[in-house]
DNA sequence: CATGAAATTGAACAATGTTTAATAAAAAGG
DNA sequence: CCTTTTTATTAAACATTGTTCAATTTCATG
């Protein structure tokens, strides 16, 4: 059969990462094949490359919608009137919920093999720098006097803190006694960041 | 052909673990193949299955001969009469180092997705928690009136923010100024949370 | 109504991990 | 030294995978 006209472009670019974002979000991305989205969306595998370049430029656009979320339940985490310590701590357990919530779609954004994609989605990169923008204005509400550098590798050492415990409890590889130890460790990393960011 | 017997099984399982270990190290872990493997060691795929269940155990022993000099290099790269500042920054410029030097190792090692082996490698588990013991010991010479959970979960958050931006950093989520910032951020890191952990 | 363009398919391709019956060689037994 | 048994290894097959592309069917246009 040829063209079915049923949906633009733009609409089955969308359906194939809706539908890829559940399928992953159930098994796993290891486990999504192509011709699982094909019937999920109701086509054959073969339309996908119409569409898209290839499997894992399908995957990159499900981590934008990832990297949006995660961004929304950190953003949306800080209360109005939170200090900065308080701000940034919200911050991290969201980003700890979240990676505990979205096991697979964190897995996909984070802890998979390297290898850079040709042509990476516009707004990919942005949206990361996004999310260490909102350490950062915590760090210069905490320290007006600190330079640019100093919040800016502020902000990259408190989230390499943040992300770590959230990738090594992913994989289980913290060997916490407590199942909820690693918001513990969320919280004496900033706390004892904080502490030295102030003097 | 029937037995070749050249070799014992013991012999095998070193023989694939180390060819293994070199096409992981040349070409990165998802480019390794089965059959890769077997003409690497000049057999056939099929005896693989033999003397491994398939091949993530083969890729879990390589993993344990990872984390062997992941720990040597971390416990070689304090100096004799160092301070304890001075030994956690080493070790955790030794695990930066470890990562940028054997980026397909740490990645399989760490940033691969998450799915438990049926049967993991007796002492996988021992390993990774003798590195977080170098730590630990350190954090005790630091300050020796601290409980025991509070050294297991101090060690644990320092390692989390060392991992971190081992993790980040190697698939370029770091975002940083200058080539090396890492380094930077790994000893902000350690100089904040020890100047905490000594009050 | 016919012609063109375009979307979708279906079937194929090469490569993957894994299984298994056949086979060659060594070991054991007489 | 020949025969038998045991065992290591292979060769070939299997089901799936991602991806490509000519063929086909449908829509839009003249």
């Amino acid at each position: 059969m040829g063209r079915r006209s049923d949906h633009s472009r733009e609409e089955l670019q969308a359906m194939i990462i809706e539908a890829t974002l559940t399928l992953v979000r159930d098994r796993g991305a290891d486990k999504v094949t192509a011709r699982q989205i094909a019937t999920a969306v109701g086509y054959t595998p073969g339309m996908l490359y119409s569409v898209f370049i290839n499997l894992q430029d399908i995957f990159l656009h499900v981590n934008e919608i990832g990297l949006r979320t995660l961004h929304a339940l950190c953003a949306e985490a800080v209360s109005e009137n939170a200090t900065p310590e308080e701000a940034i701590k919200a911050m991290g357990l969201a980003y700890l919920r979240f990676a505990g919530t979205h096991t697979h779609q964190f897995d996909l954004m984070f802890t998979r093999s390297i290898q850079q994609p040709e042509m990476p989605p516009p707004g990919l990169d942005n949206q990361i720098r996004t999310l260490f923008e909102l350490v950062e204005f915590q760090l210069r509400r905490l320290n007006a006097s600190a330079t640019d550098e100093e919040v800016h590798l502020g902000a990259r050492a408190l989230w390499s803190g943040v992300h770590g415990t959230a990738a090594l409890r992913l994989s289980d590889q913290l060997y916490l006694d407590a199942p909820d130890a690693d918001r513990d460790i969320v919280e004496l990393l900033v706390t004892s960041f904080v502490q030295y960011w102030r003097a």
